[in-house]
DNA sequence: CTCCTGTCCTGCCGGC
DNA sequence: TGCCGGCAGGACAGGA
């Protein structure tokens, strides 16, 4: 499920409860997710002081004093709560792992289909890591523009859409914010990745900056403190203007959905893309 | 290199 | 009511 946007709200929640926090207890409730827990995560986390959180791509990054990280990613499923001190813990199926903290604070990581990640990695090895190296630019940093987009889907014969999912090209951007730039930069999703050039290049690059600052200003504003009742985090109702509305009308056209059909679904290489093919081109 | 397919896993929804 | 197929927002490995 999460997309960047969403990964950034979790974190923000996370962050006022875990910054400065001492790690008394750290508790998989099984050995694996997408890969196996580190054999003695259990065992390097306890009594760890945690300095700082940050995001990169779609990965939480929980930077621990003594130089290690603490690395969490979503997959399709995950979710993080936050049990507050003196509050009973219900857990719940799926709940795979658990950090409780020298406040009384427990953080519950739960995820059904187990497409996440737990690992462990030296701050040392970061830019080297198998799982970040290849990682392209923030999208909502500096070093994102047209042209270095381009430098990256030069002679791509690939789709847009399918480009944009590389997180080699861009990271963050999953299927629904994809649909959803491409949407407002009015560019076909099955355009030829390579084709994307000067003008339409810069209204991409805006429109997936736009998309996501939107949707990360959504979360911080619908959930209080970025946390529902129920202490999870980060994840609320989000309107999307094309995804999920194949058959609904387009909002930018006035034309007749008896005769257009309105917003089309197609499938790109096993993922559903919604669009509208009278404004994208 | 690039591109495509298969794969991990559970939950949910619609159709019969 | 229950069963079954299809689908789900990620990202890897492996093969063409």
């Amino acid at each position: 499920m999460p997309e960047l946007p969403e990964v950034e709200t979790v974190m923000r929640g996370l962050e006022p409860f875990l910054t400065g926090a001492i790690i008394t207890k750290a508790q998989k409730n099984r050995p694996n997710l997408r890969i196996p827990f580190p054999a003695t995560i259990e065992h390097d986390l306890k009594g760890r002081t945690i300095t700082h959180l940050r995001r990169r791509a779609k990965y939480i990054l929980i930077h621990l004093k003594g130089g290690d990280i603490l690395v969490i990613h979503l997959g399709m499923s995950g979710s993080v709560s936050i049990i507050e001190k003196g509050q009973r813990y219900n857990s719940q199926t799926h709940d795979h792992f658990v950090l409780h903290l020298k406040s009384g604070v427990r953080v519950v990581y739960n995820d059904p289909r187990r497409f996440g990640m737990i690992f462990m990695m030296a701050e040392q090895d970061y830019a080297s890591h198998k799982y970040f190296v290849h990682l392209g630019p923030e999208p909502l940093g500096n070093d994102f523009s047209a042209p270095i987009l381009c430098a990256r889907l030069k002679g791509k014969q690939a789709s847009i859409k399918q480009a944009l999912l590389d997180q080699r090209v861009v990271v963050g951007v999953g299927n629904i914010y994809a649909c959803e730039a491409l949407y407002r930069a009015g560019i076909s999703p099955m355009k030829k990745a390579g084709s994307i050039k000067g003008e339409k290049a810069e209204l991409l690059v805006q429109a997936i900056r736009d998309v996501l600052k939107r949707a990360i200003k959504a979360g911080g504003s619908t959930l209080k403190d970025y946390k529902h009742a129920d202490g999870s985090l980060g994840y609320f109702q989000h309107q999307f203007t094309v995804y999920g509305r194949e058959k609904e009308a387009c909002q930018r056209c006035d034309c007749d959905i008896n005769k257009t059909g309105g917003i089309k679904r197609v499938v790109q290489s096993g993922r559903s893309t919604f669009y509208c093919p009278r404004k994208q081109n």
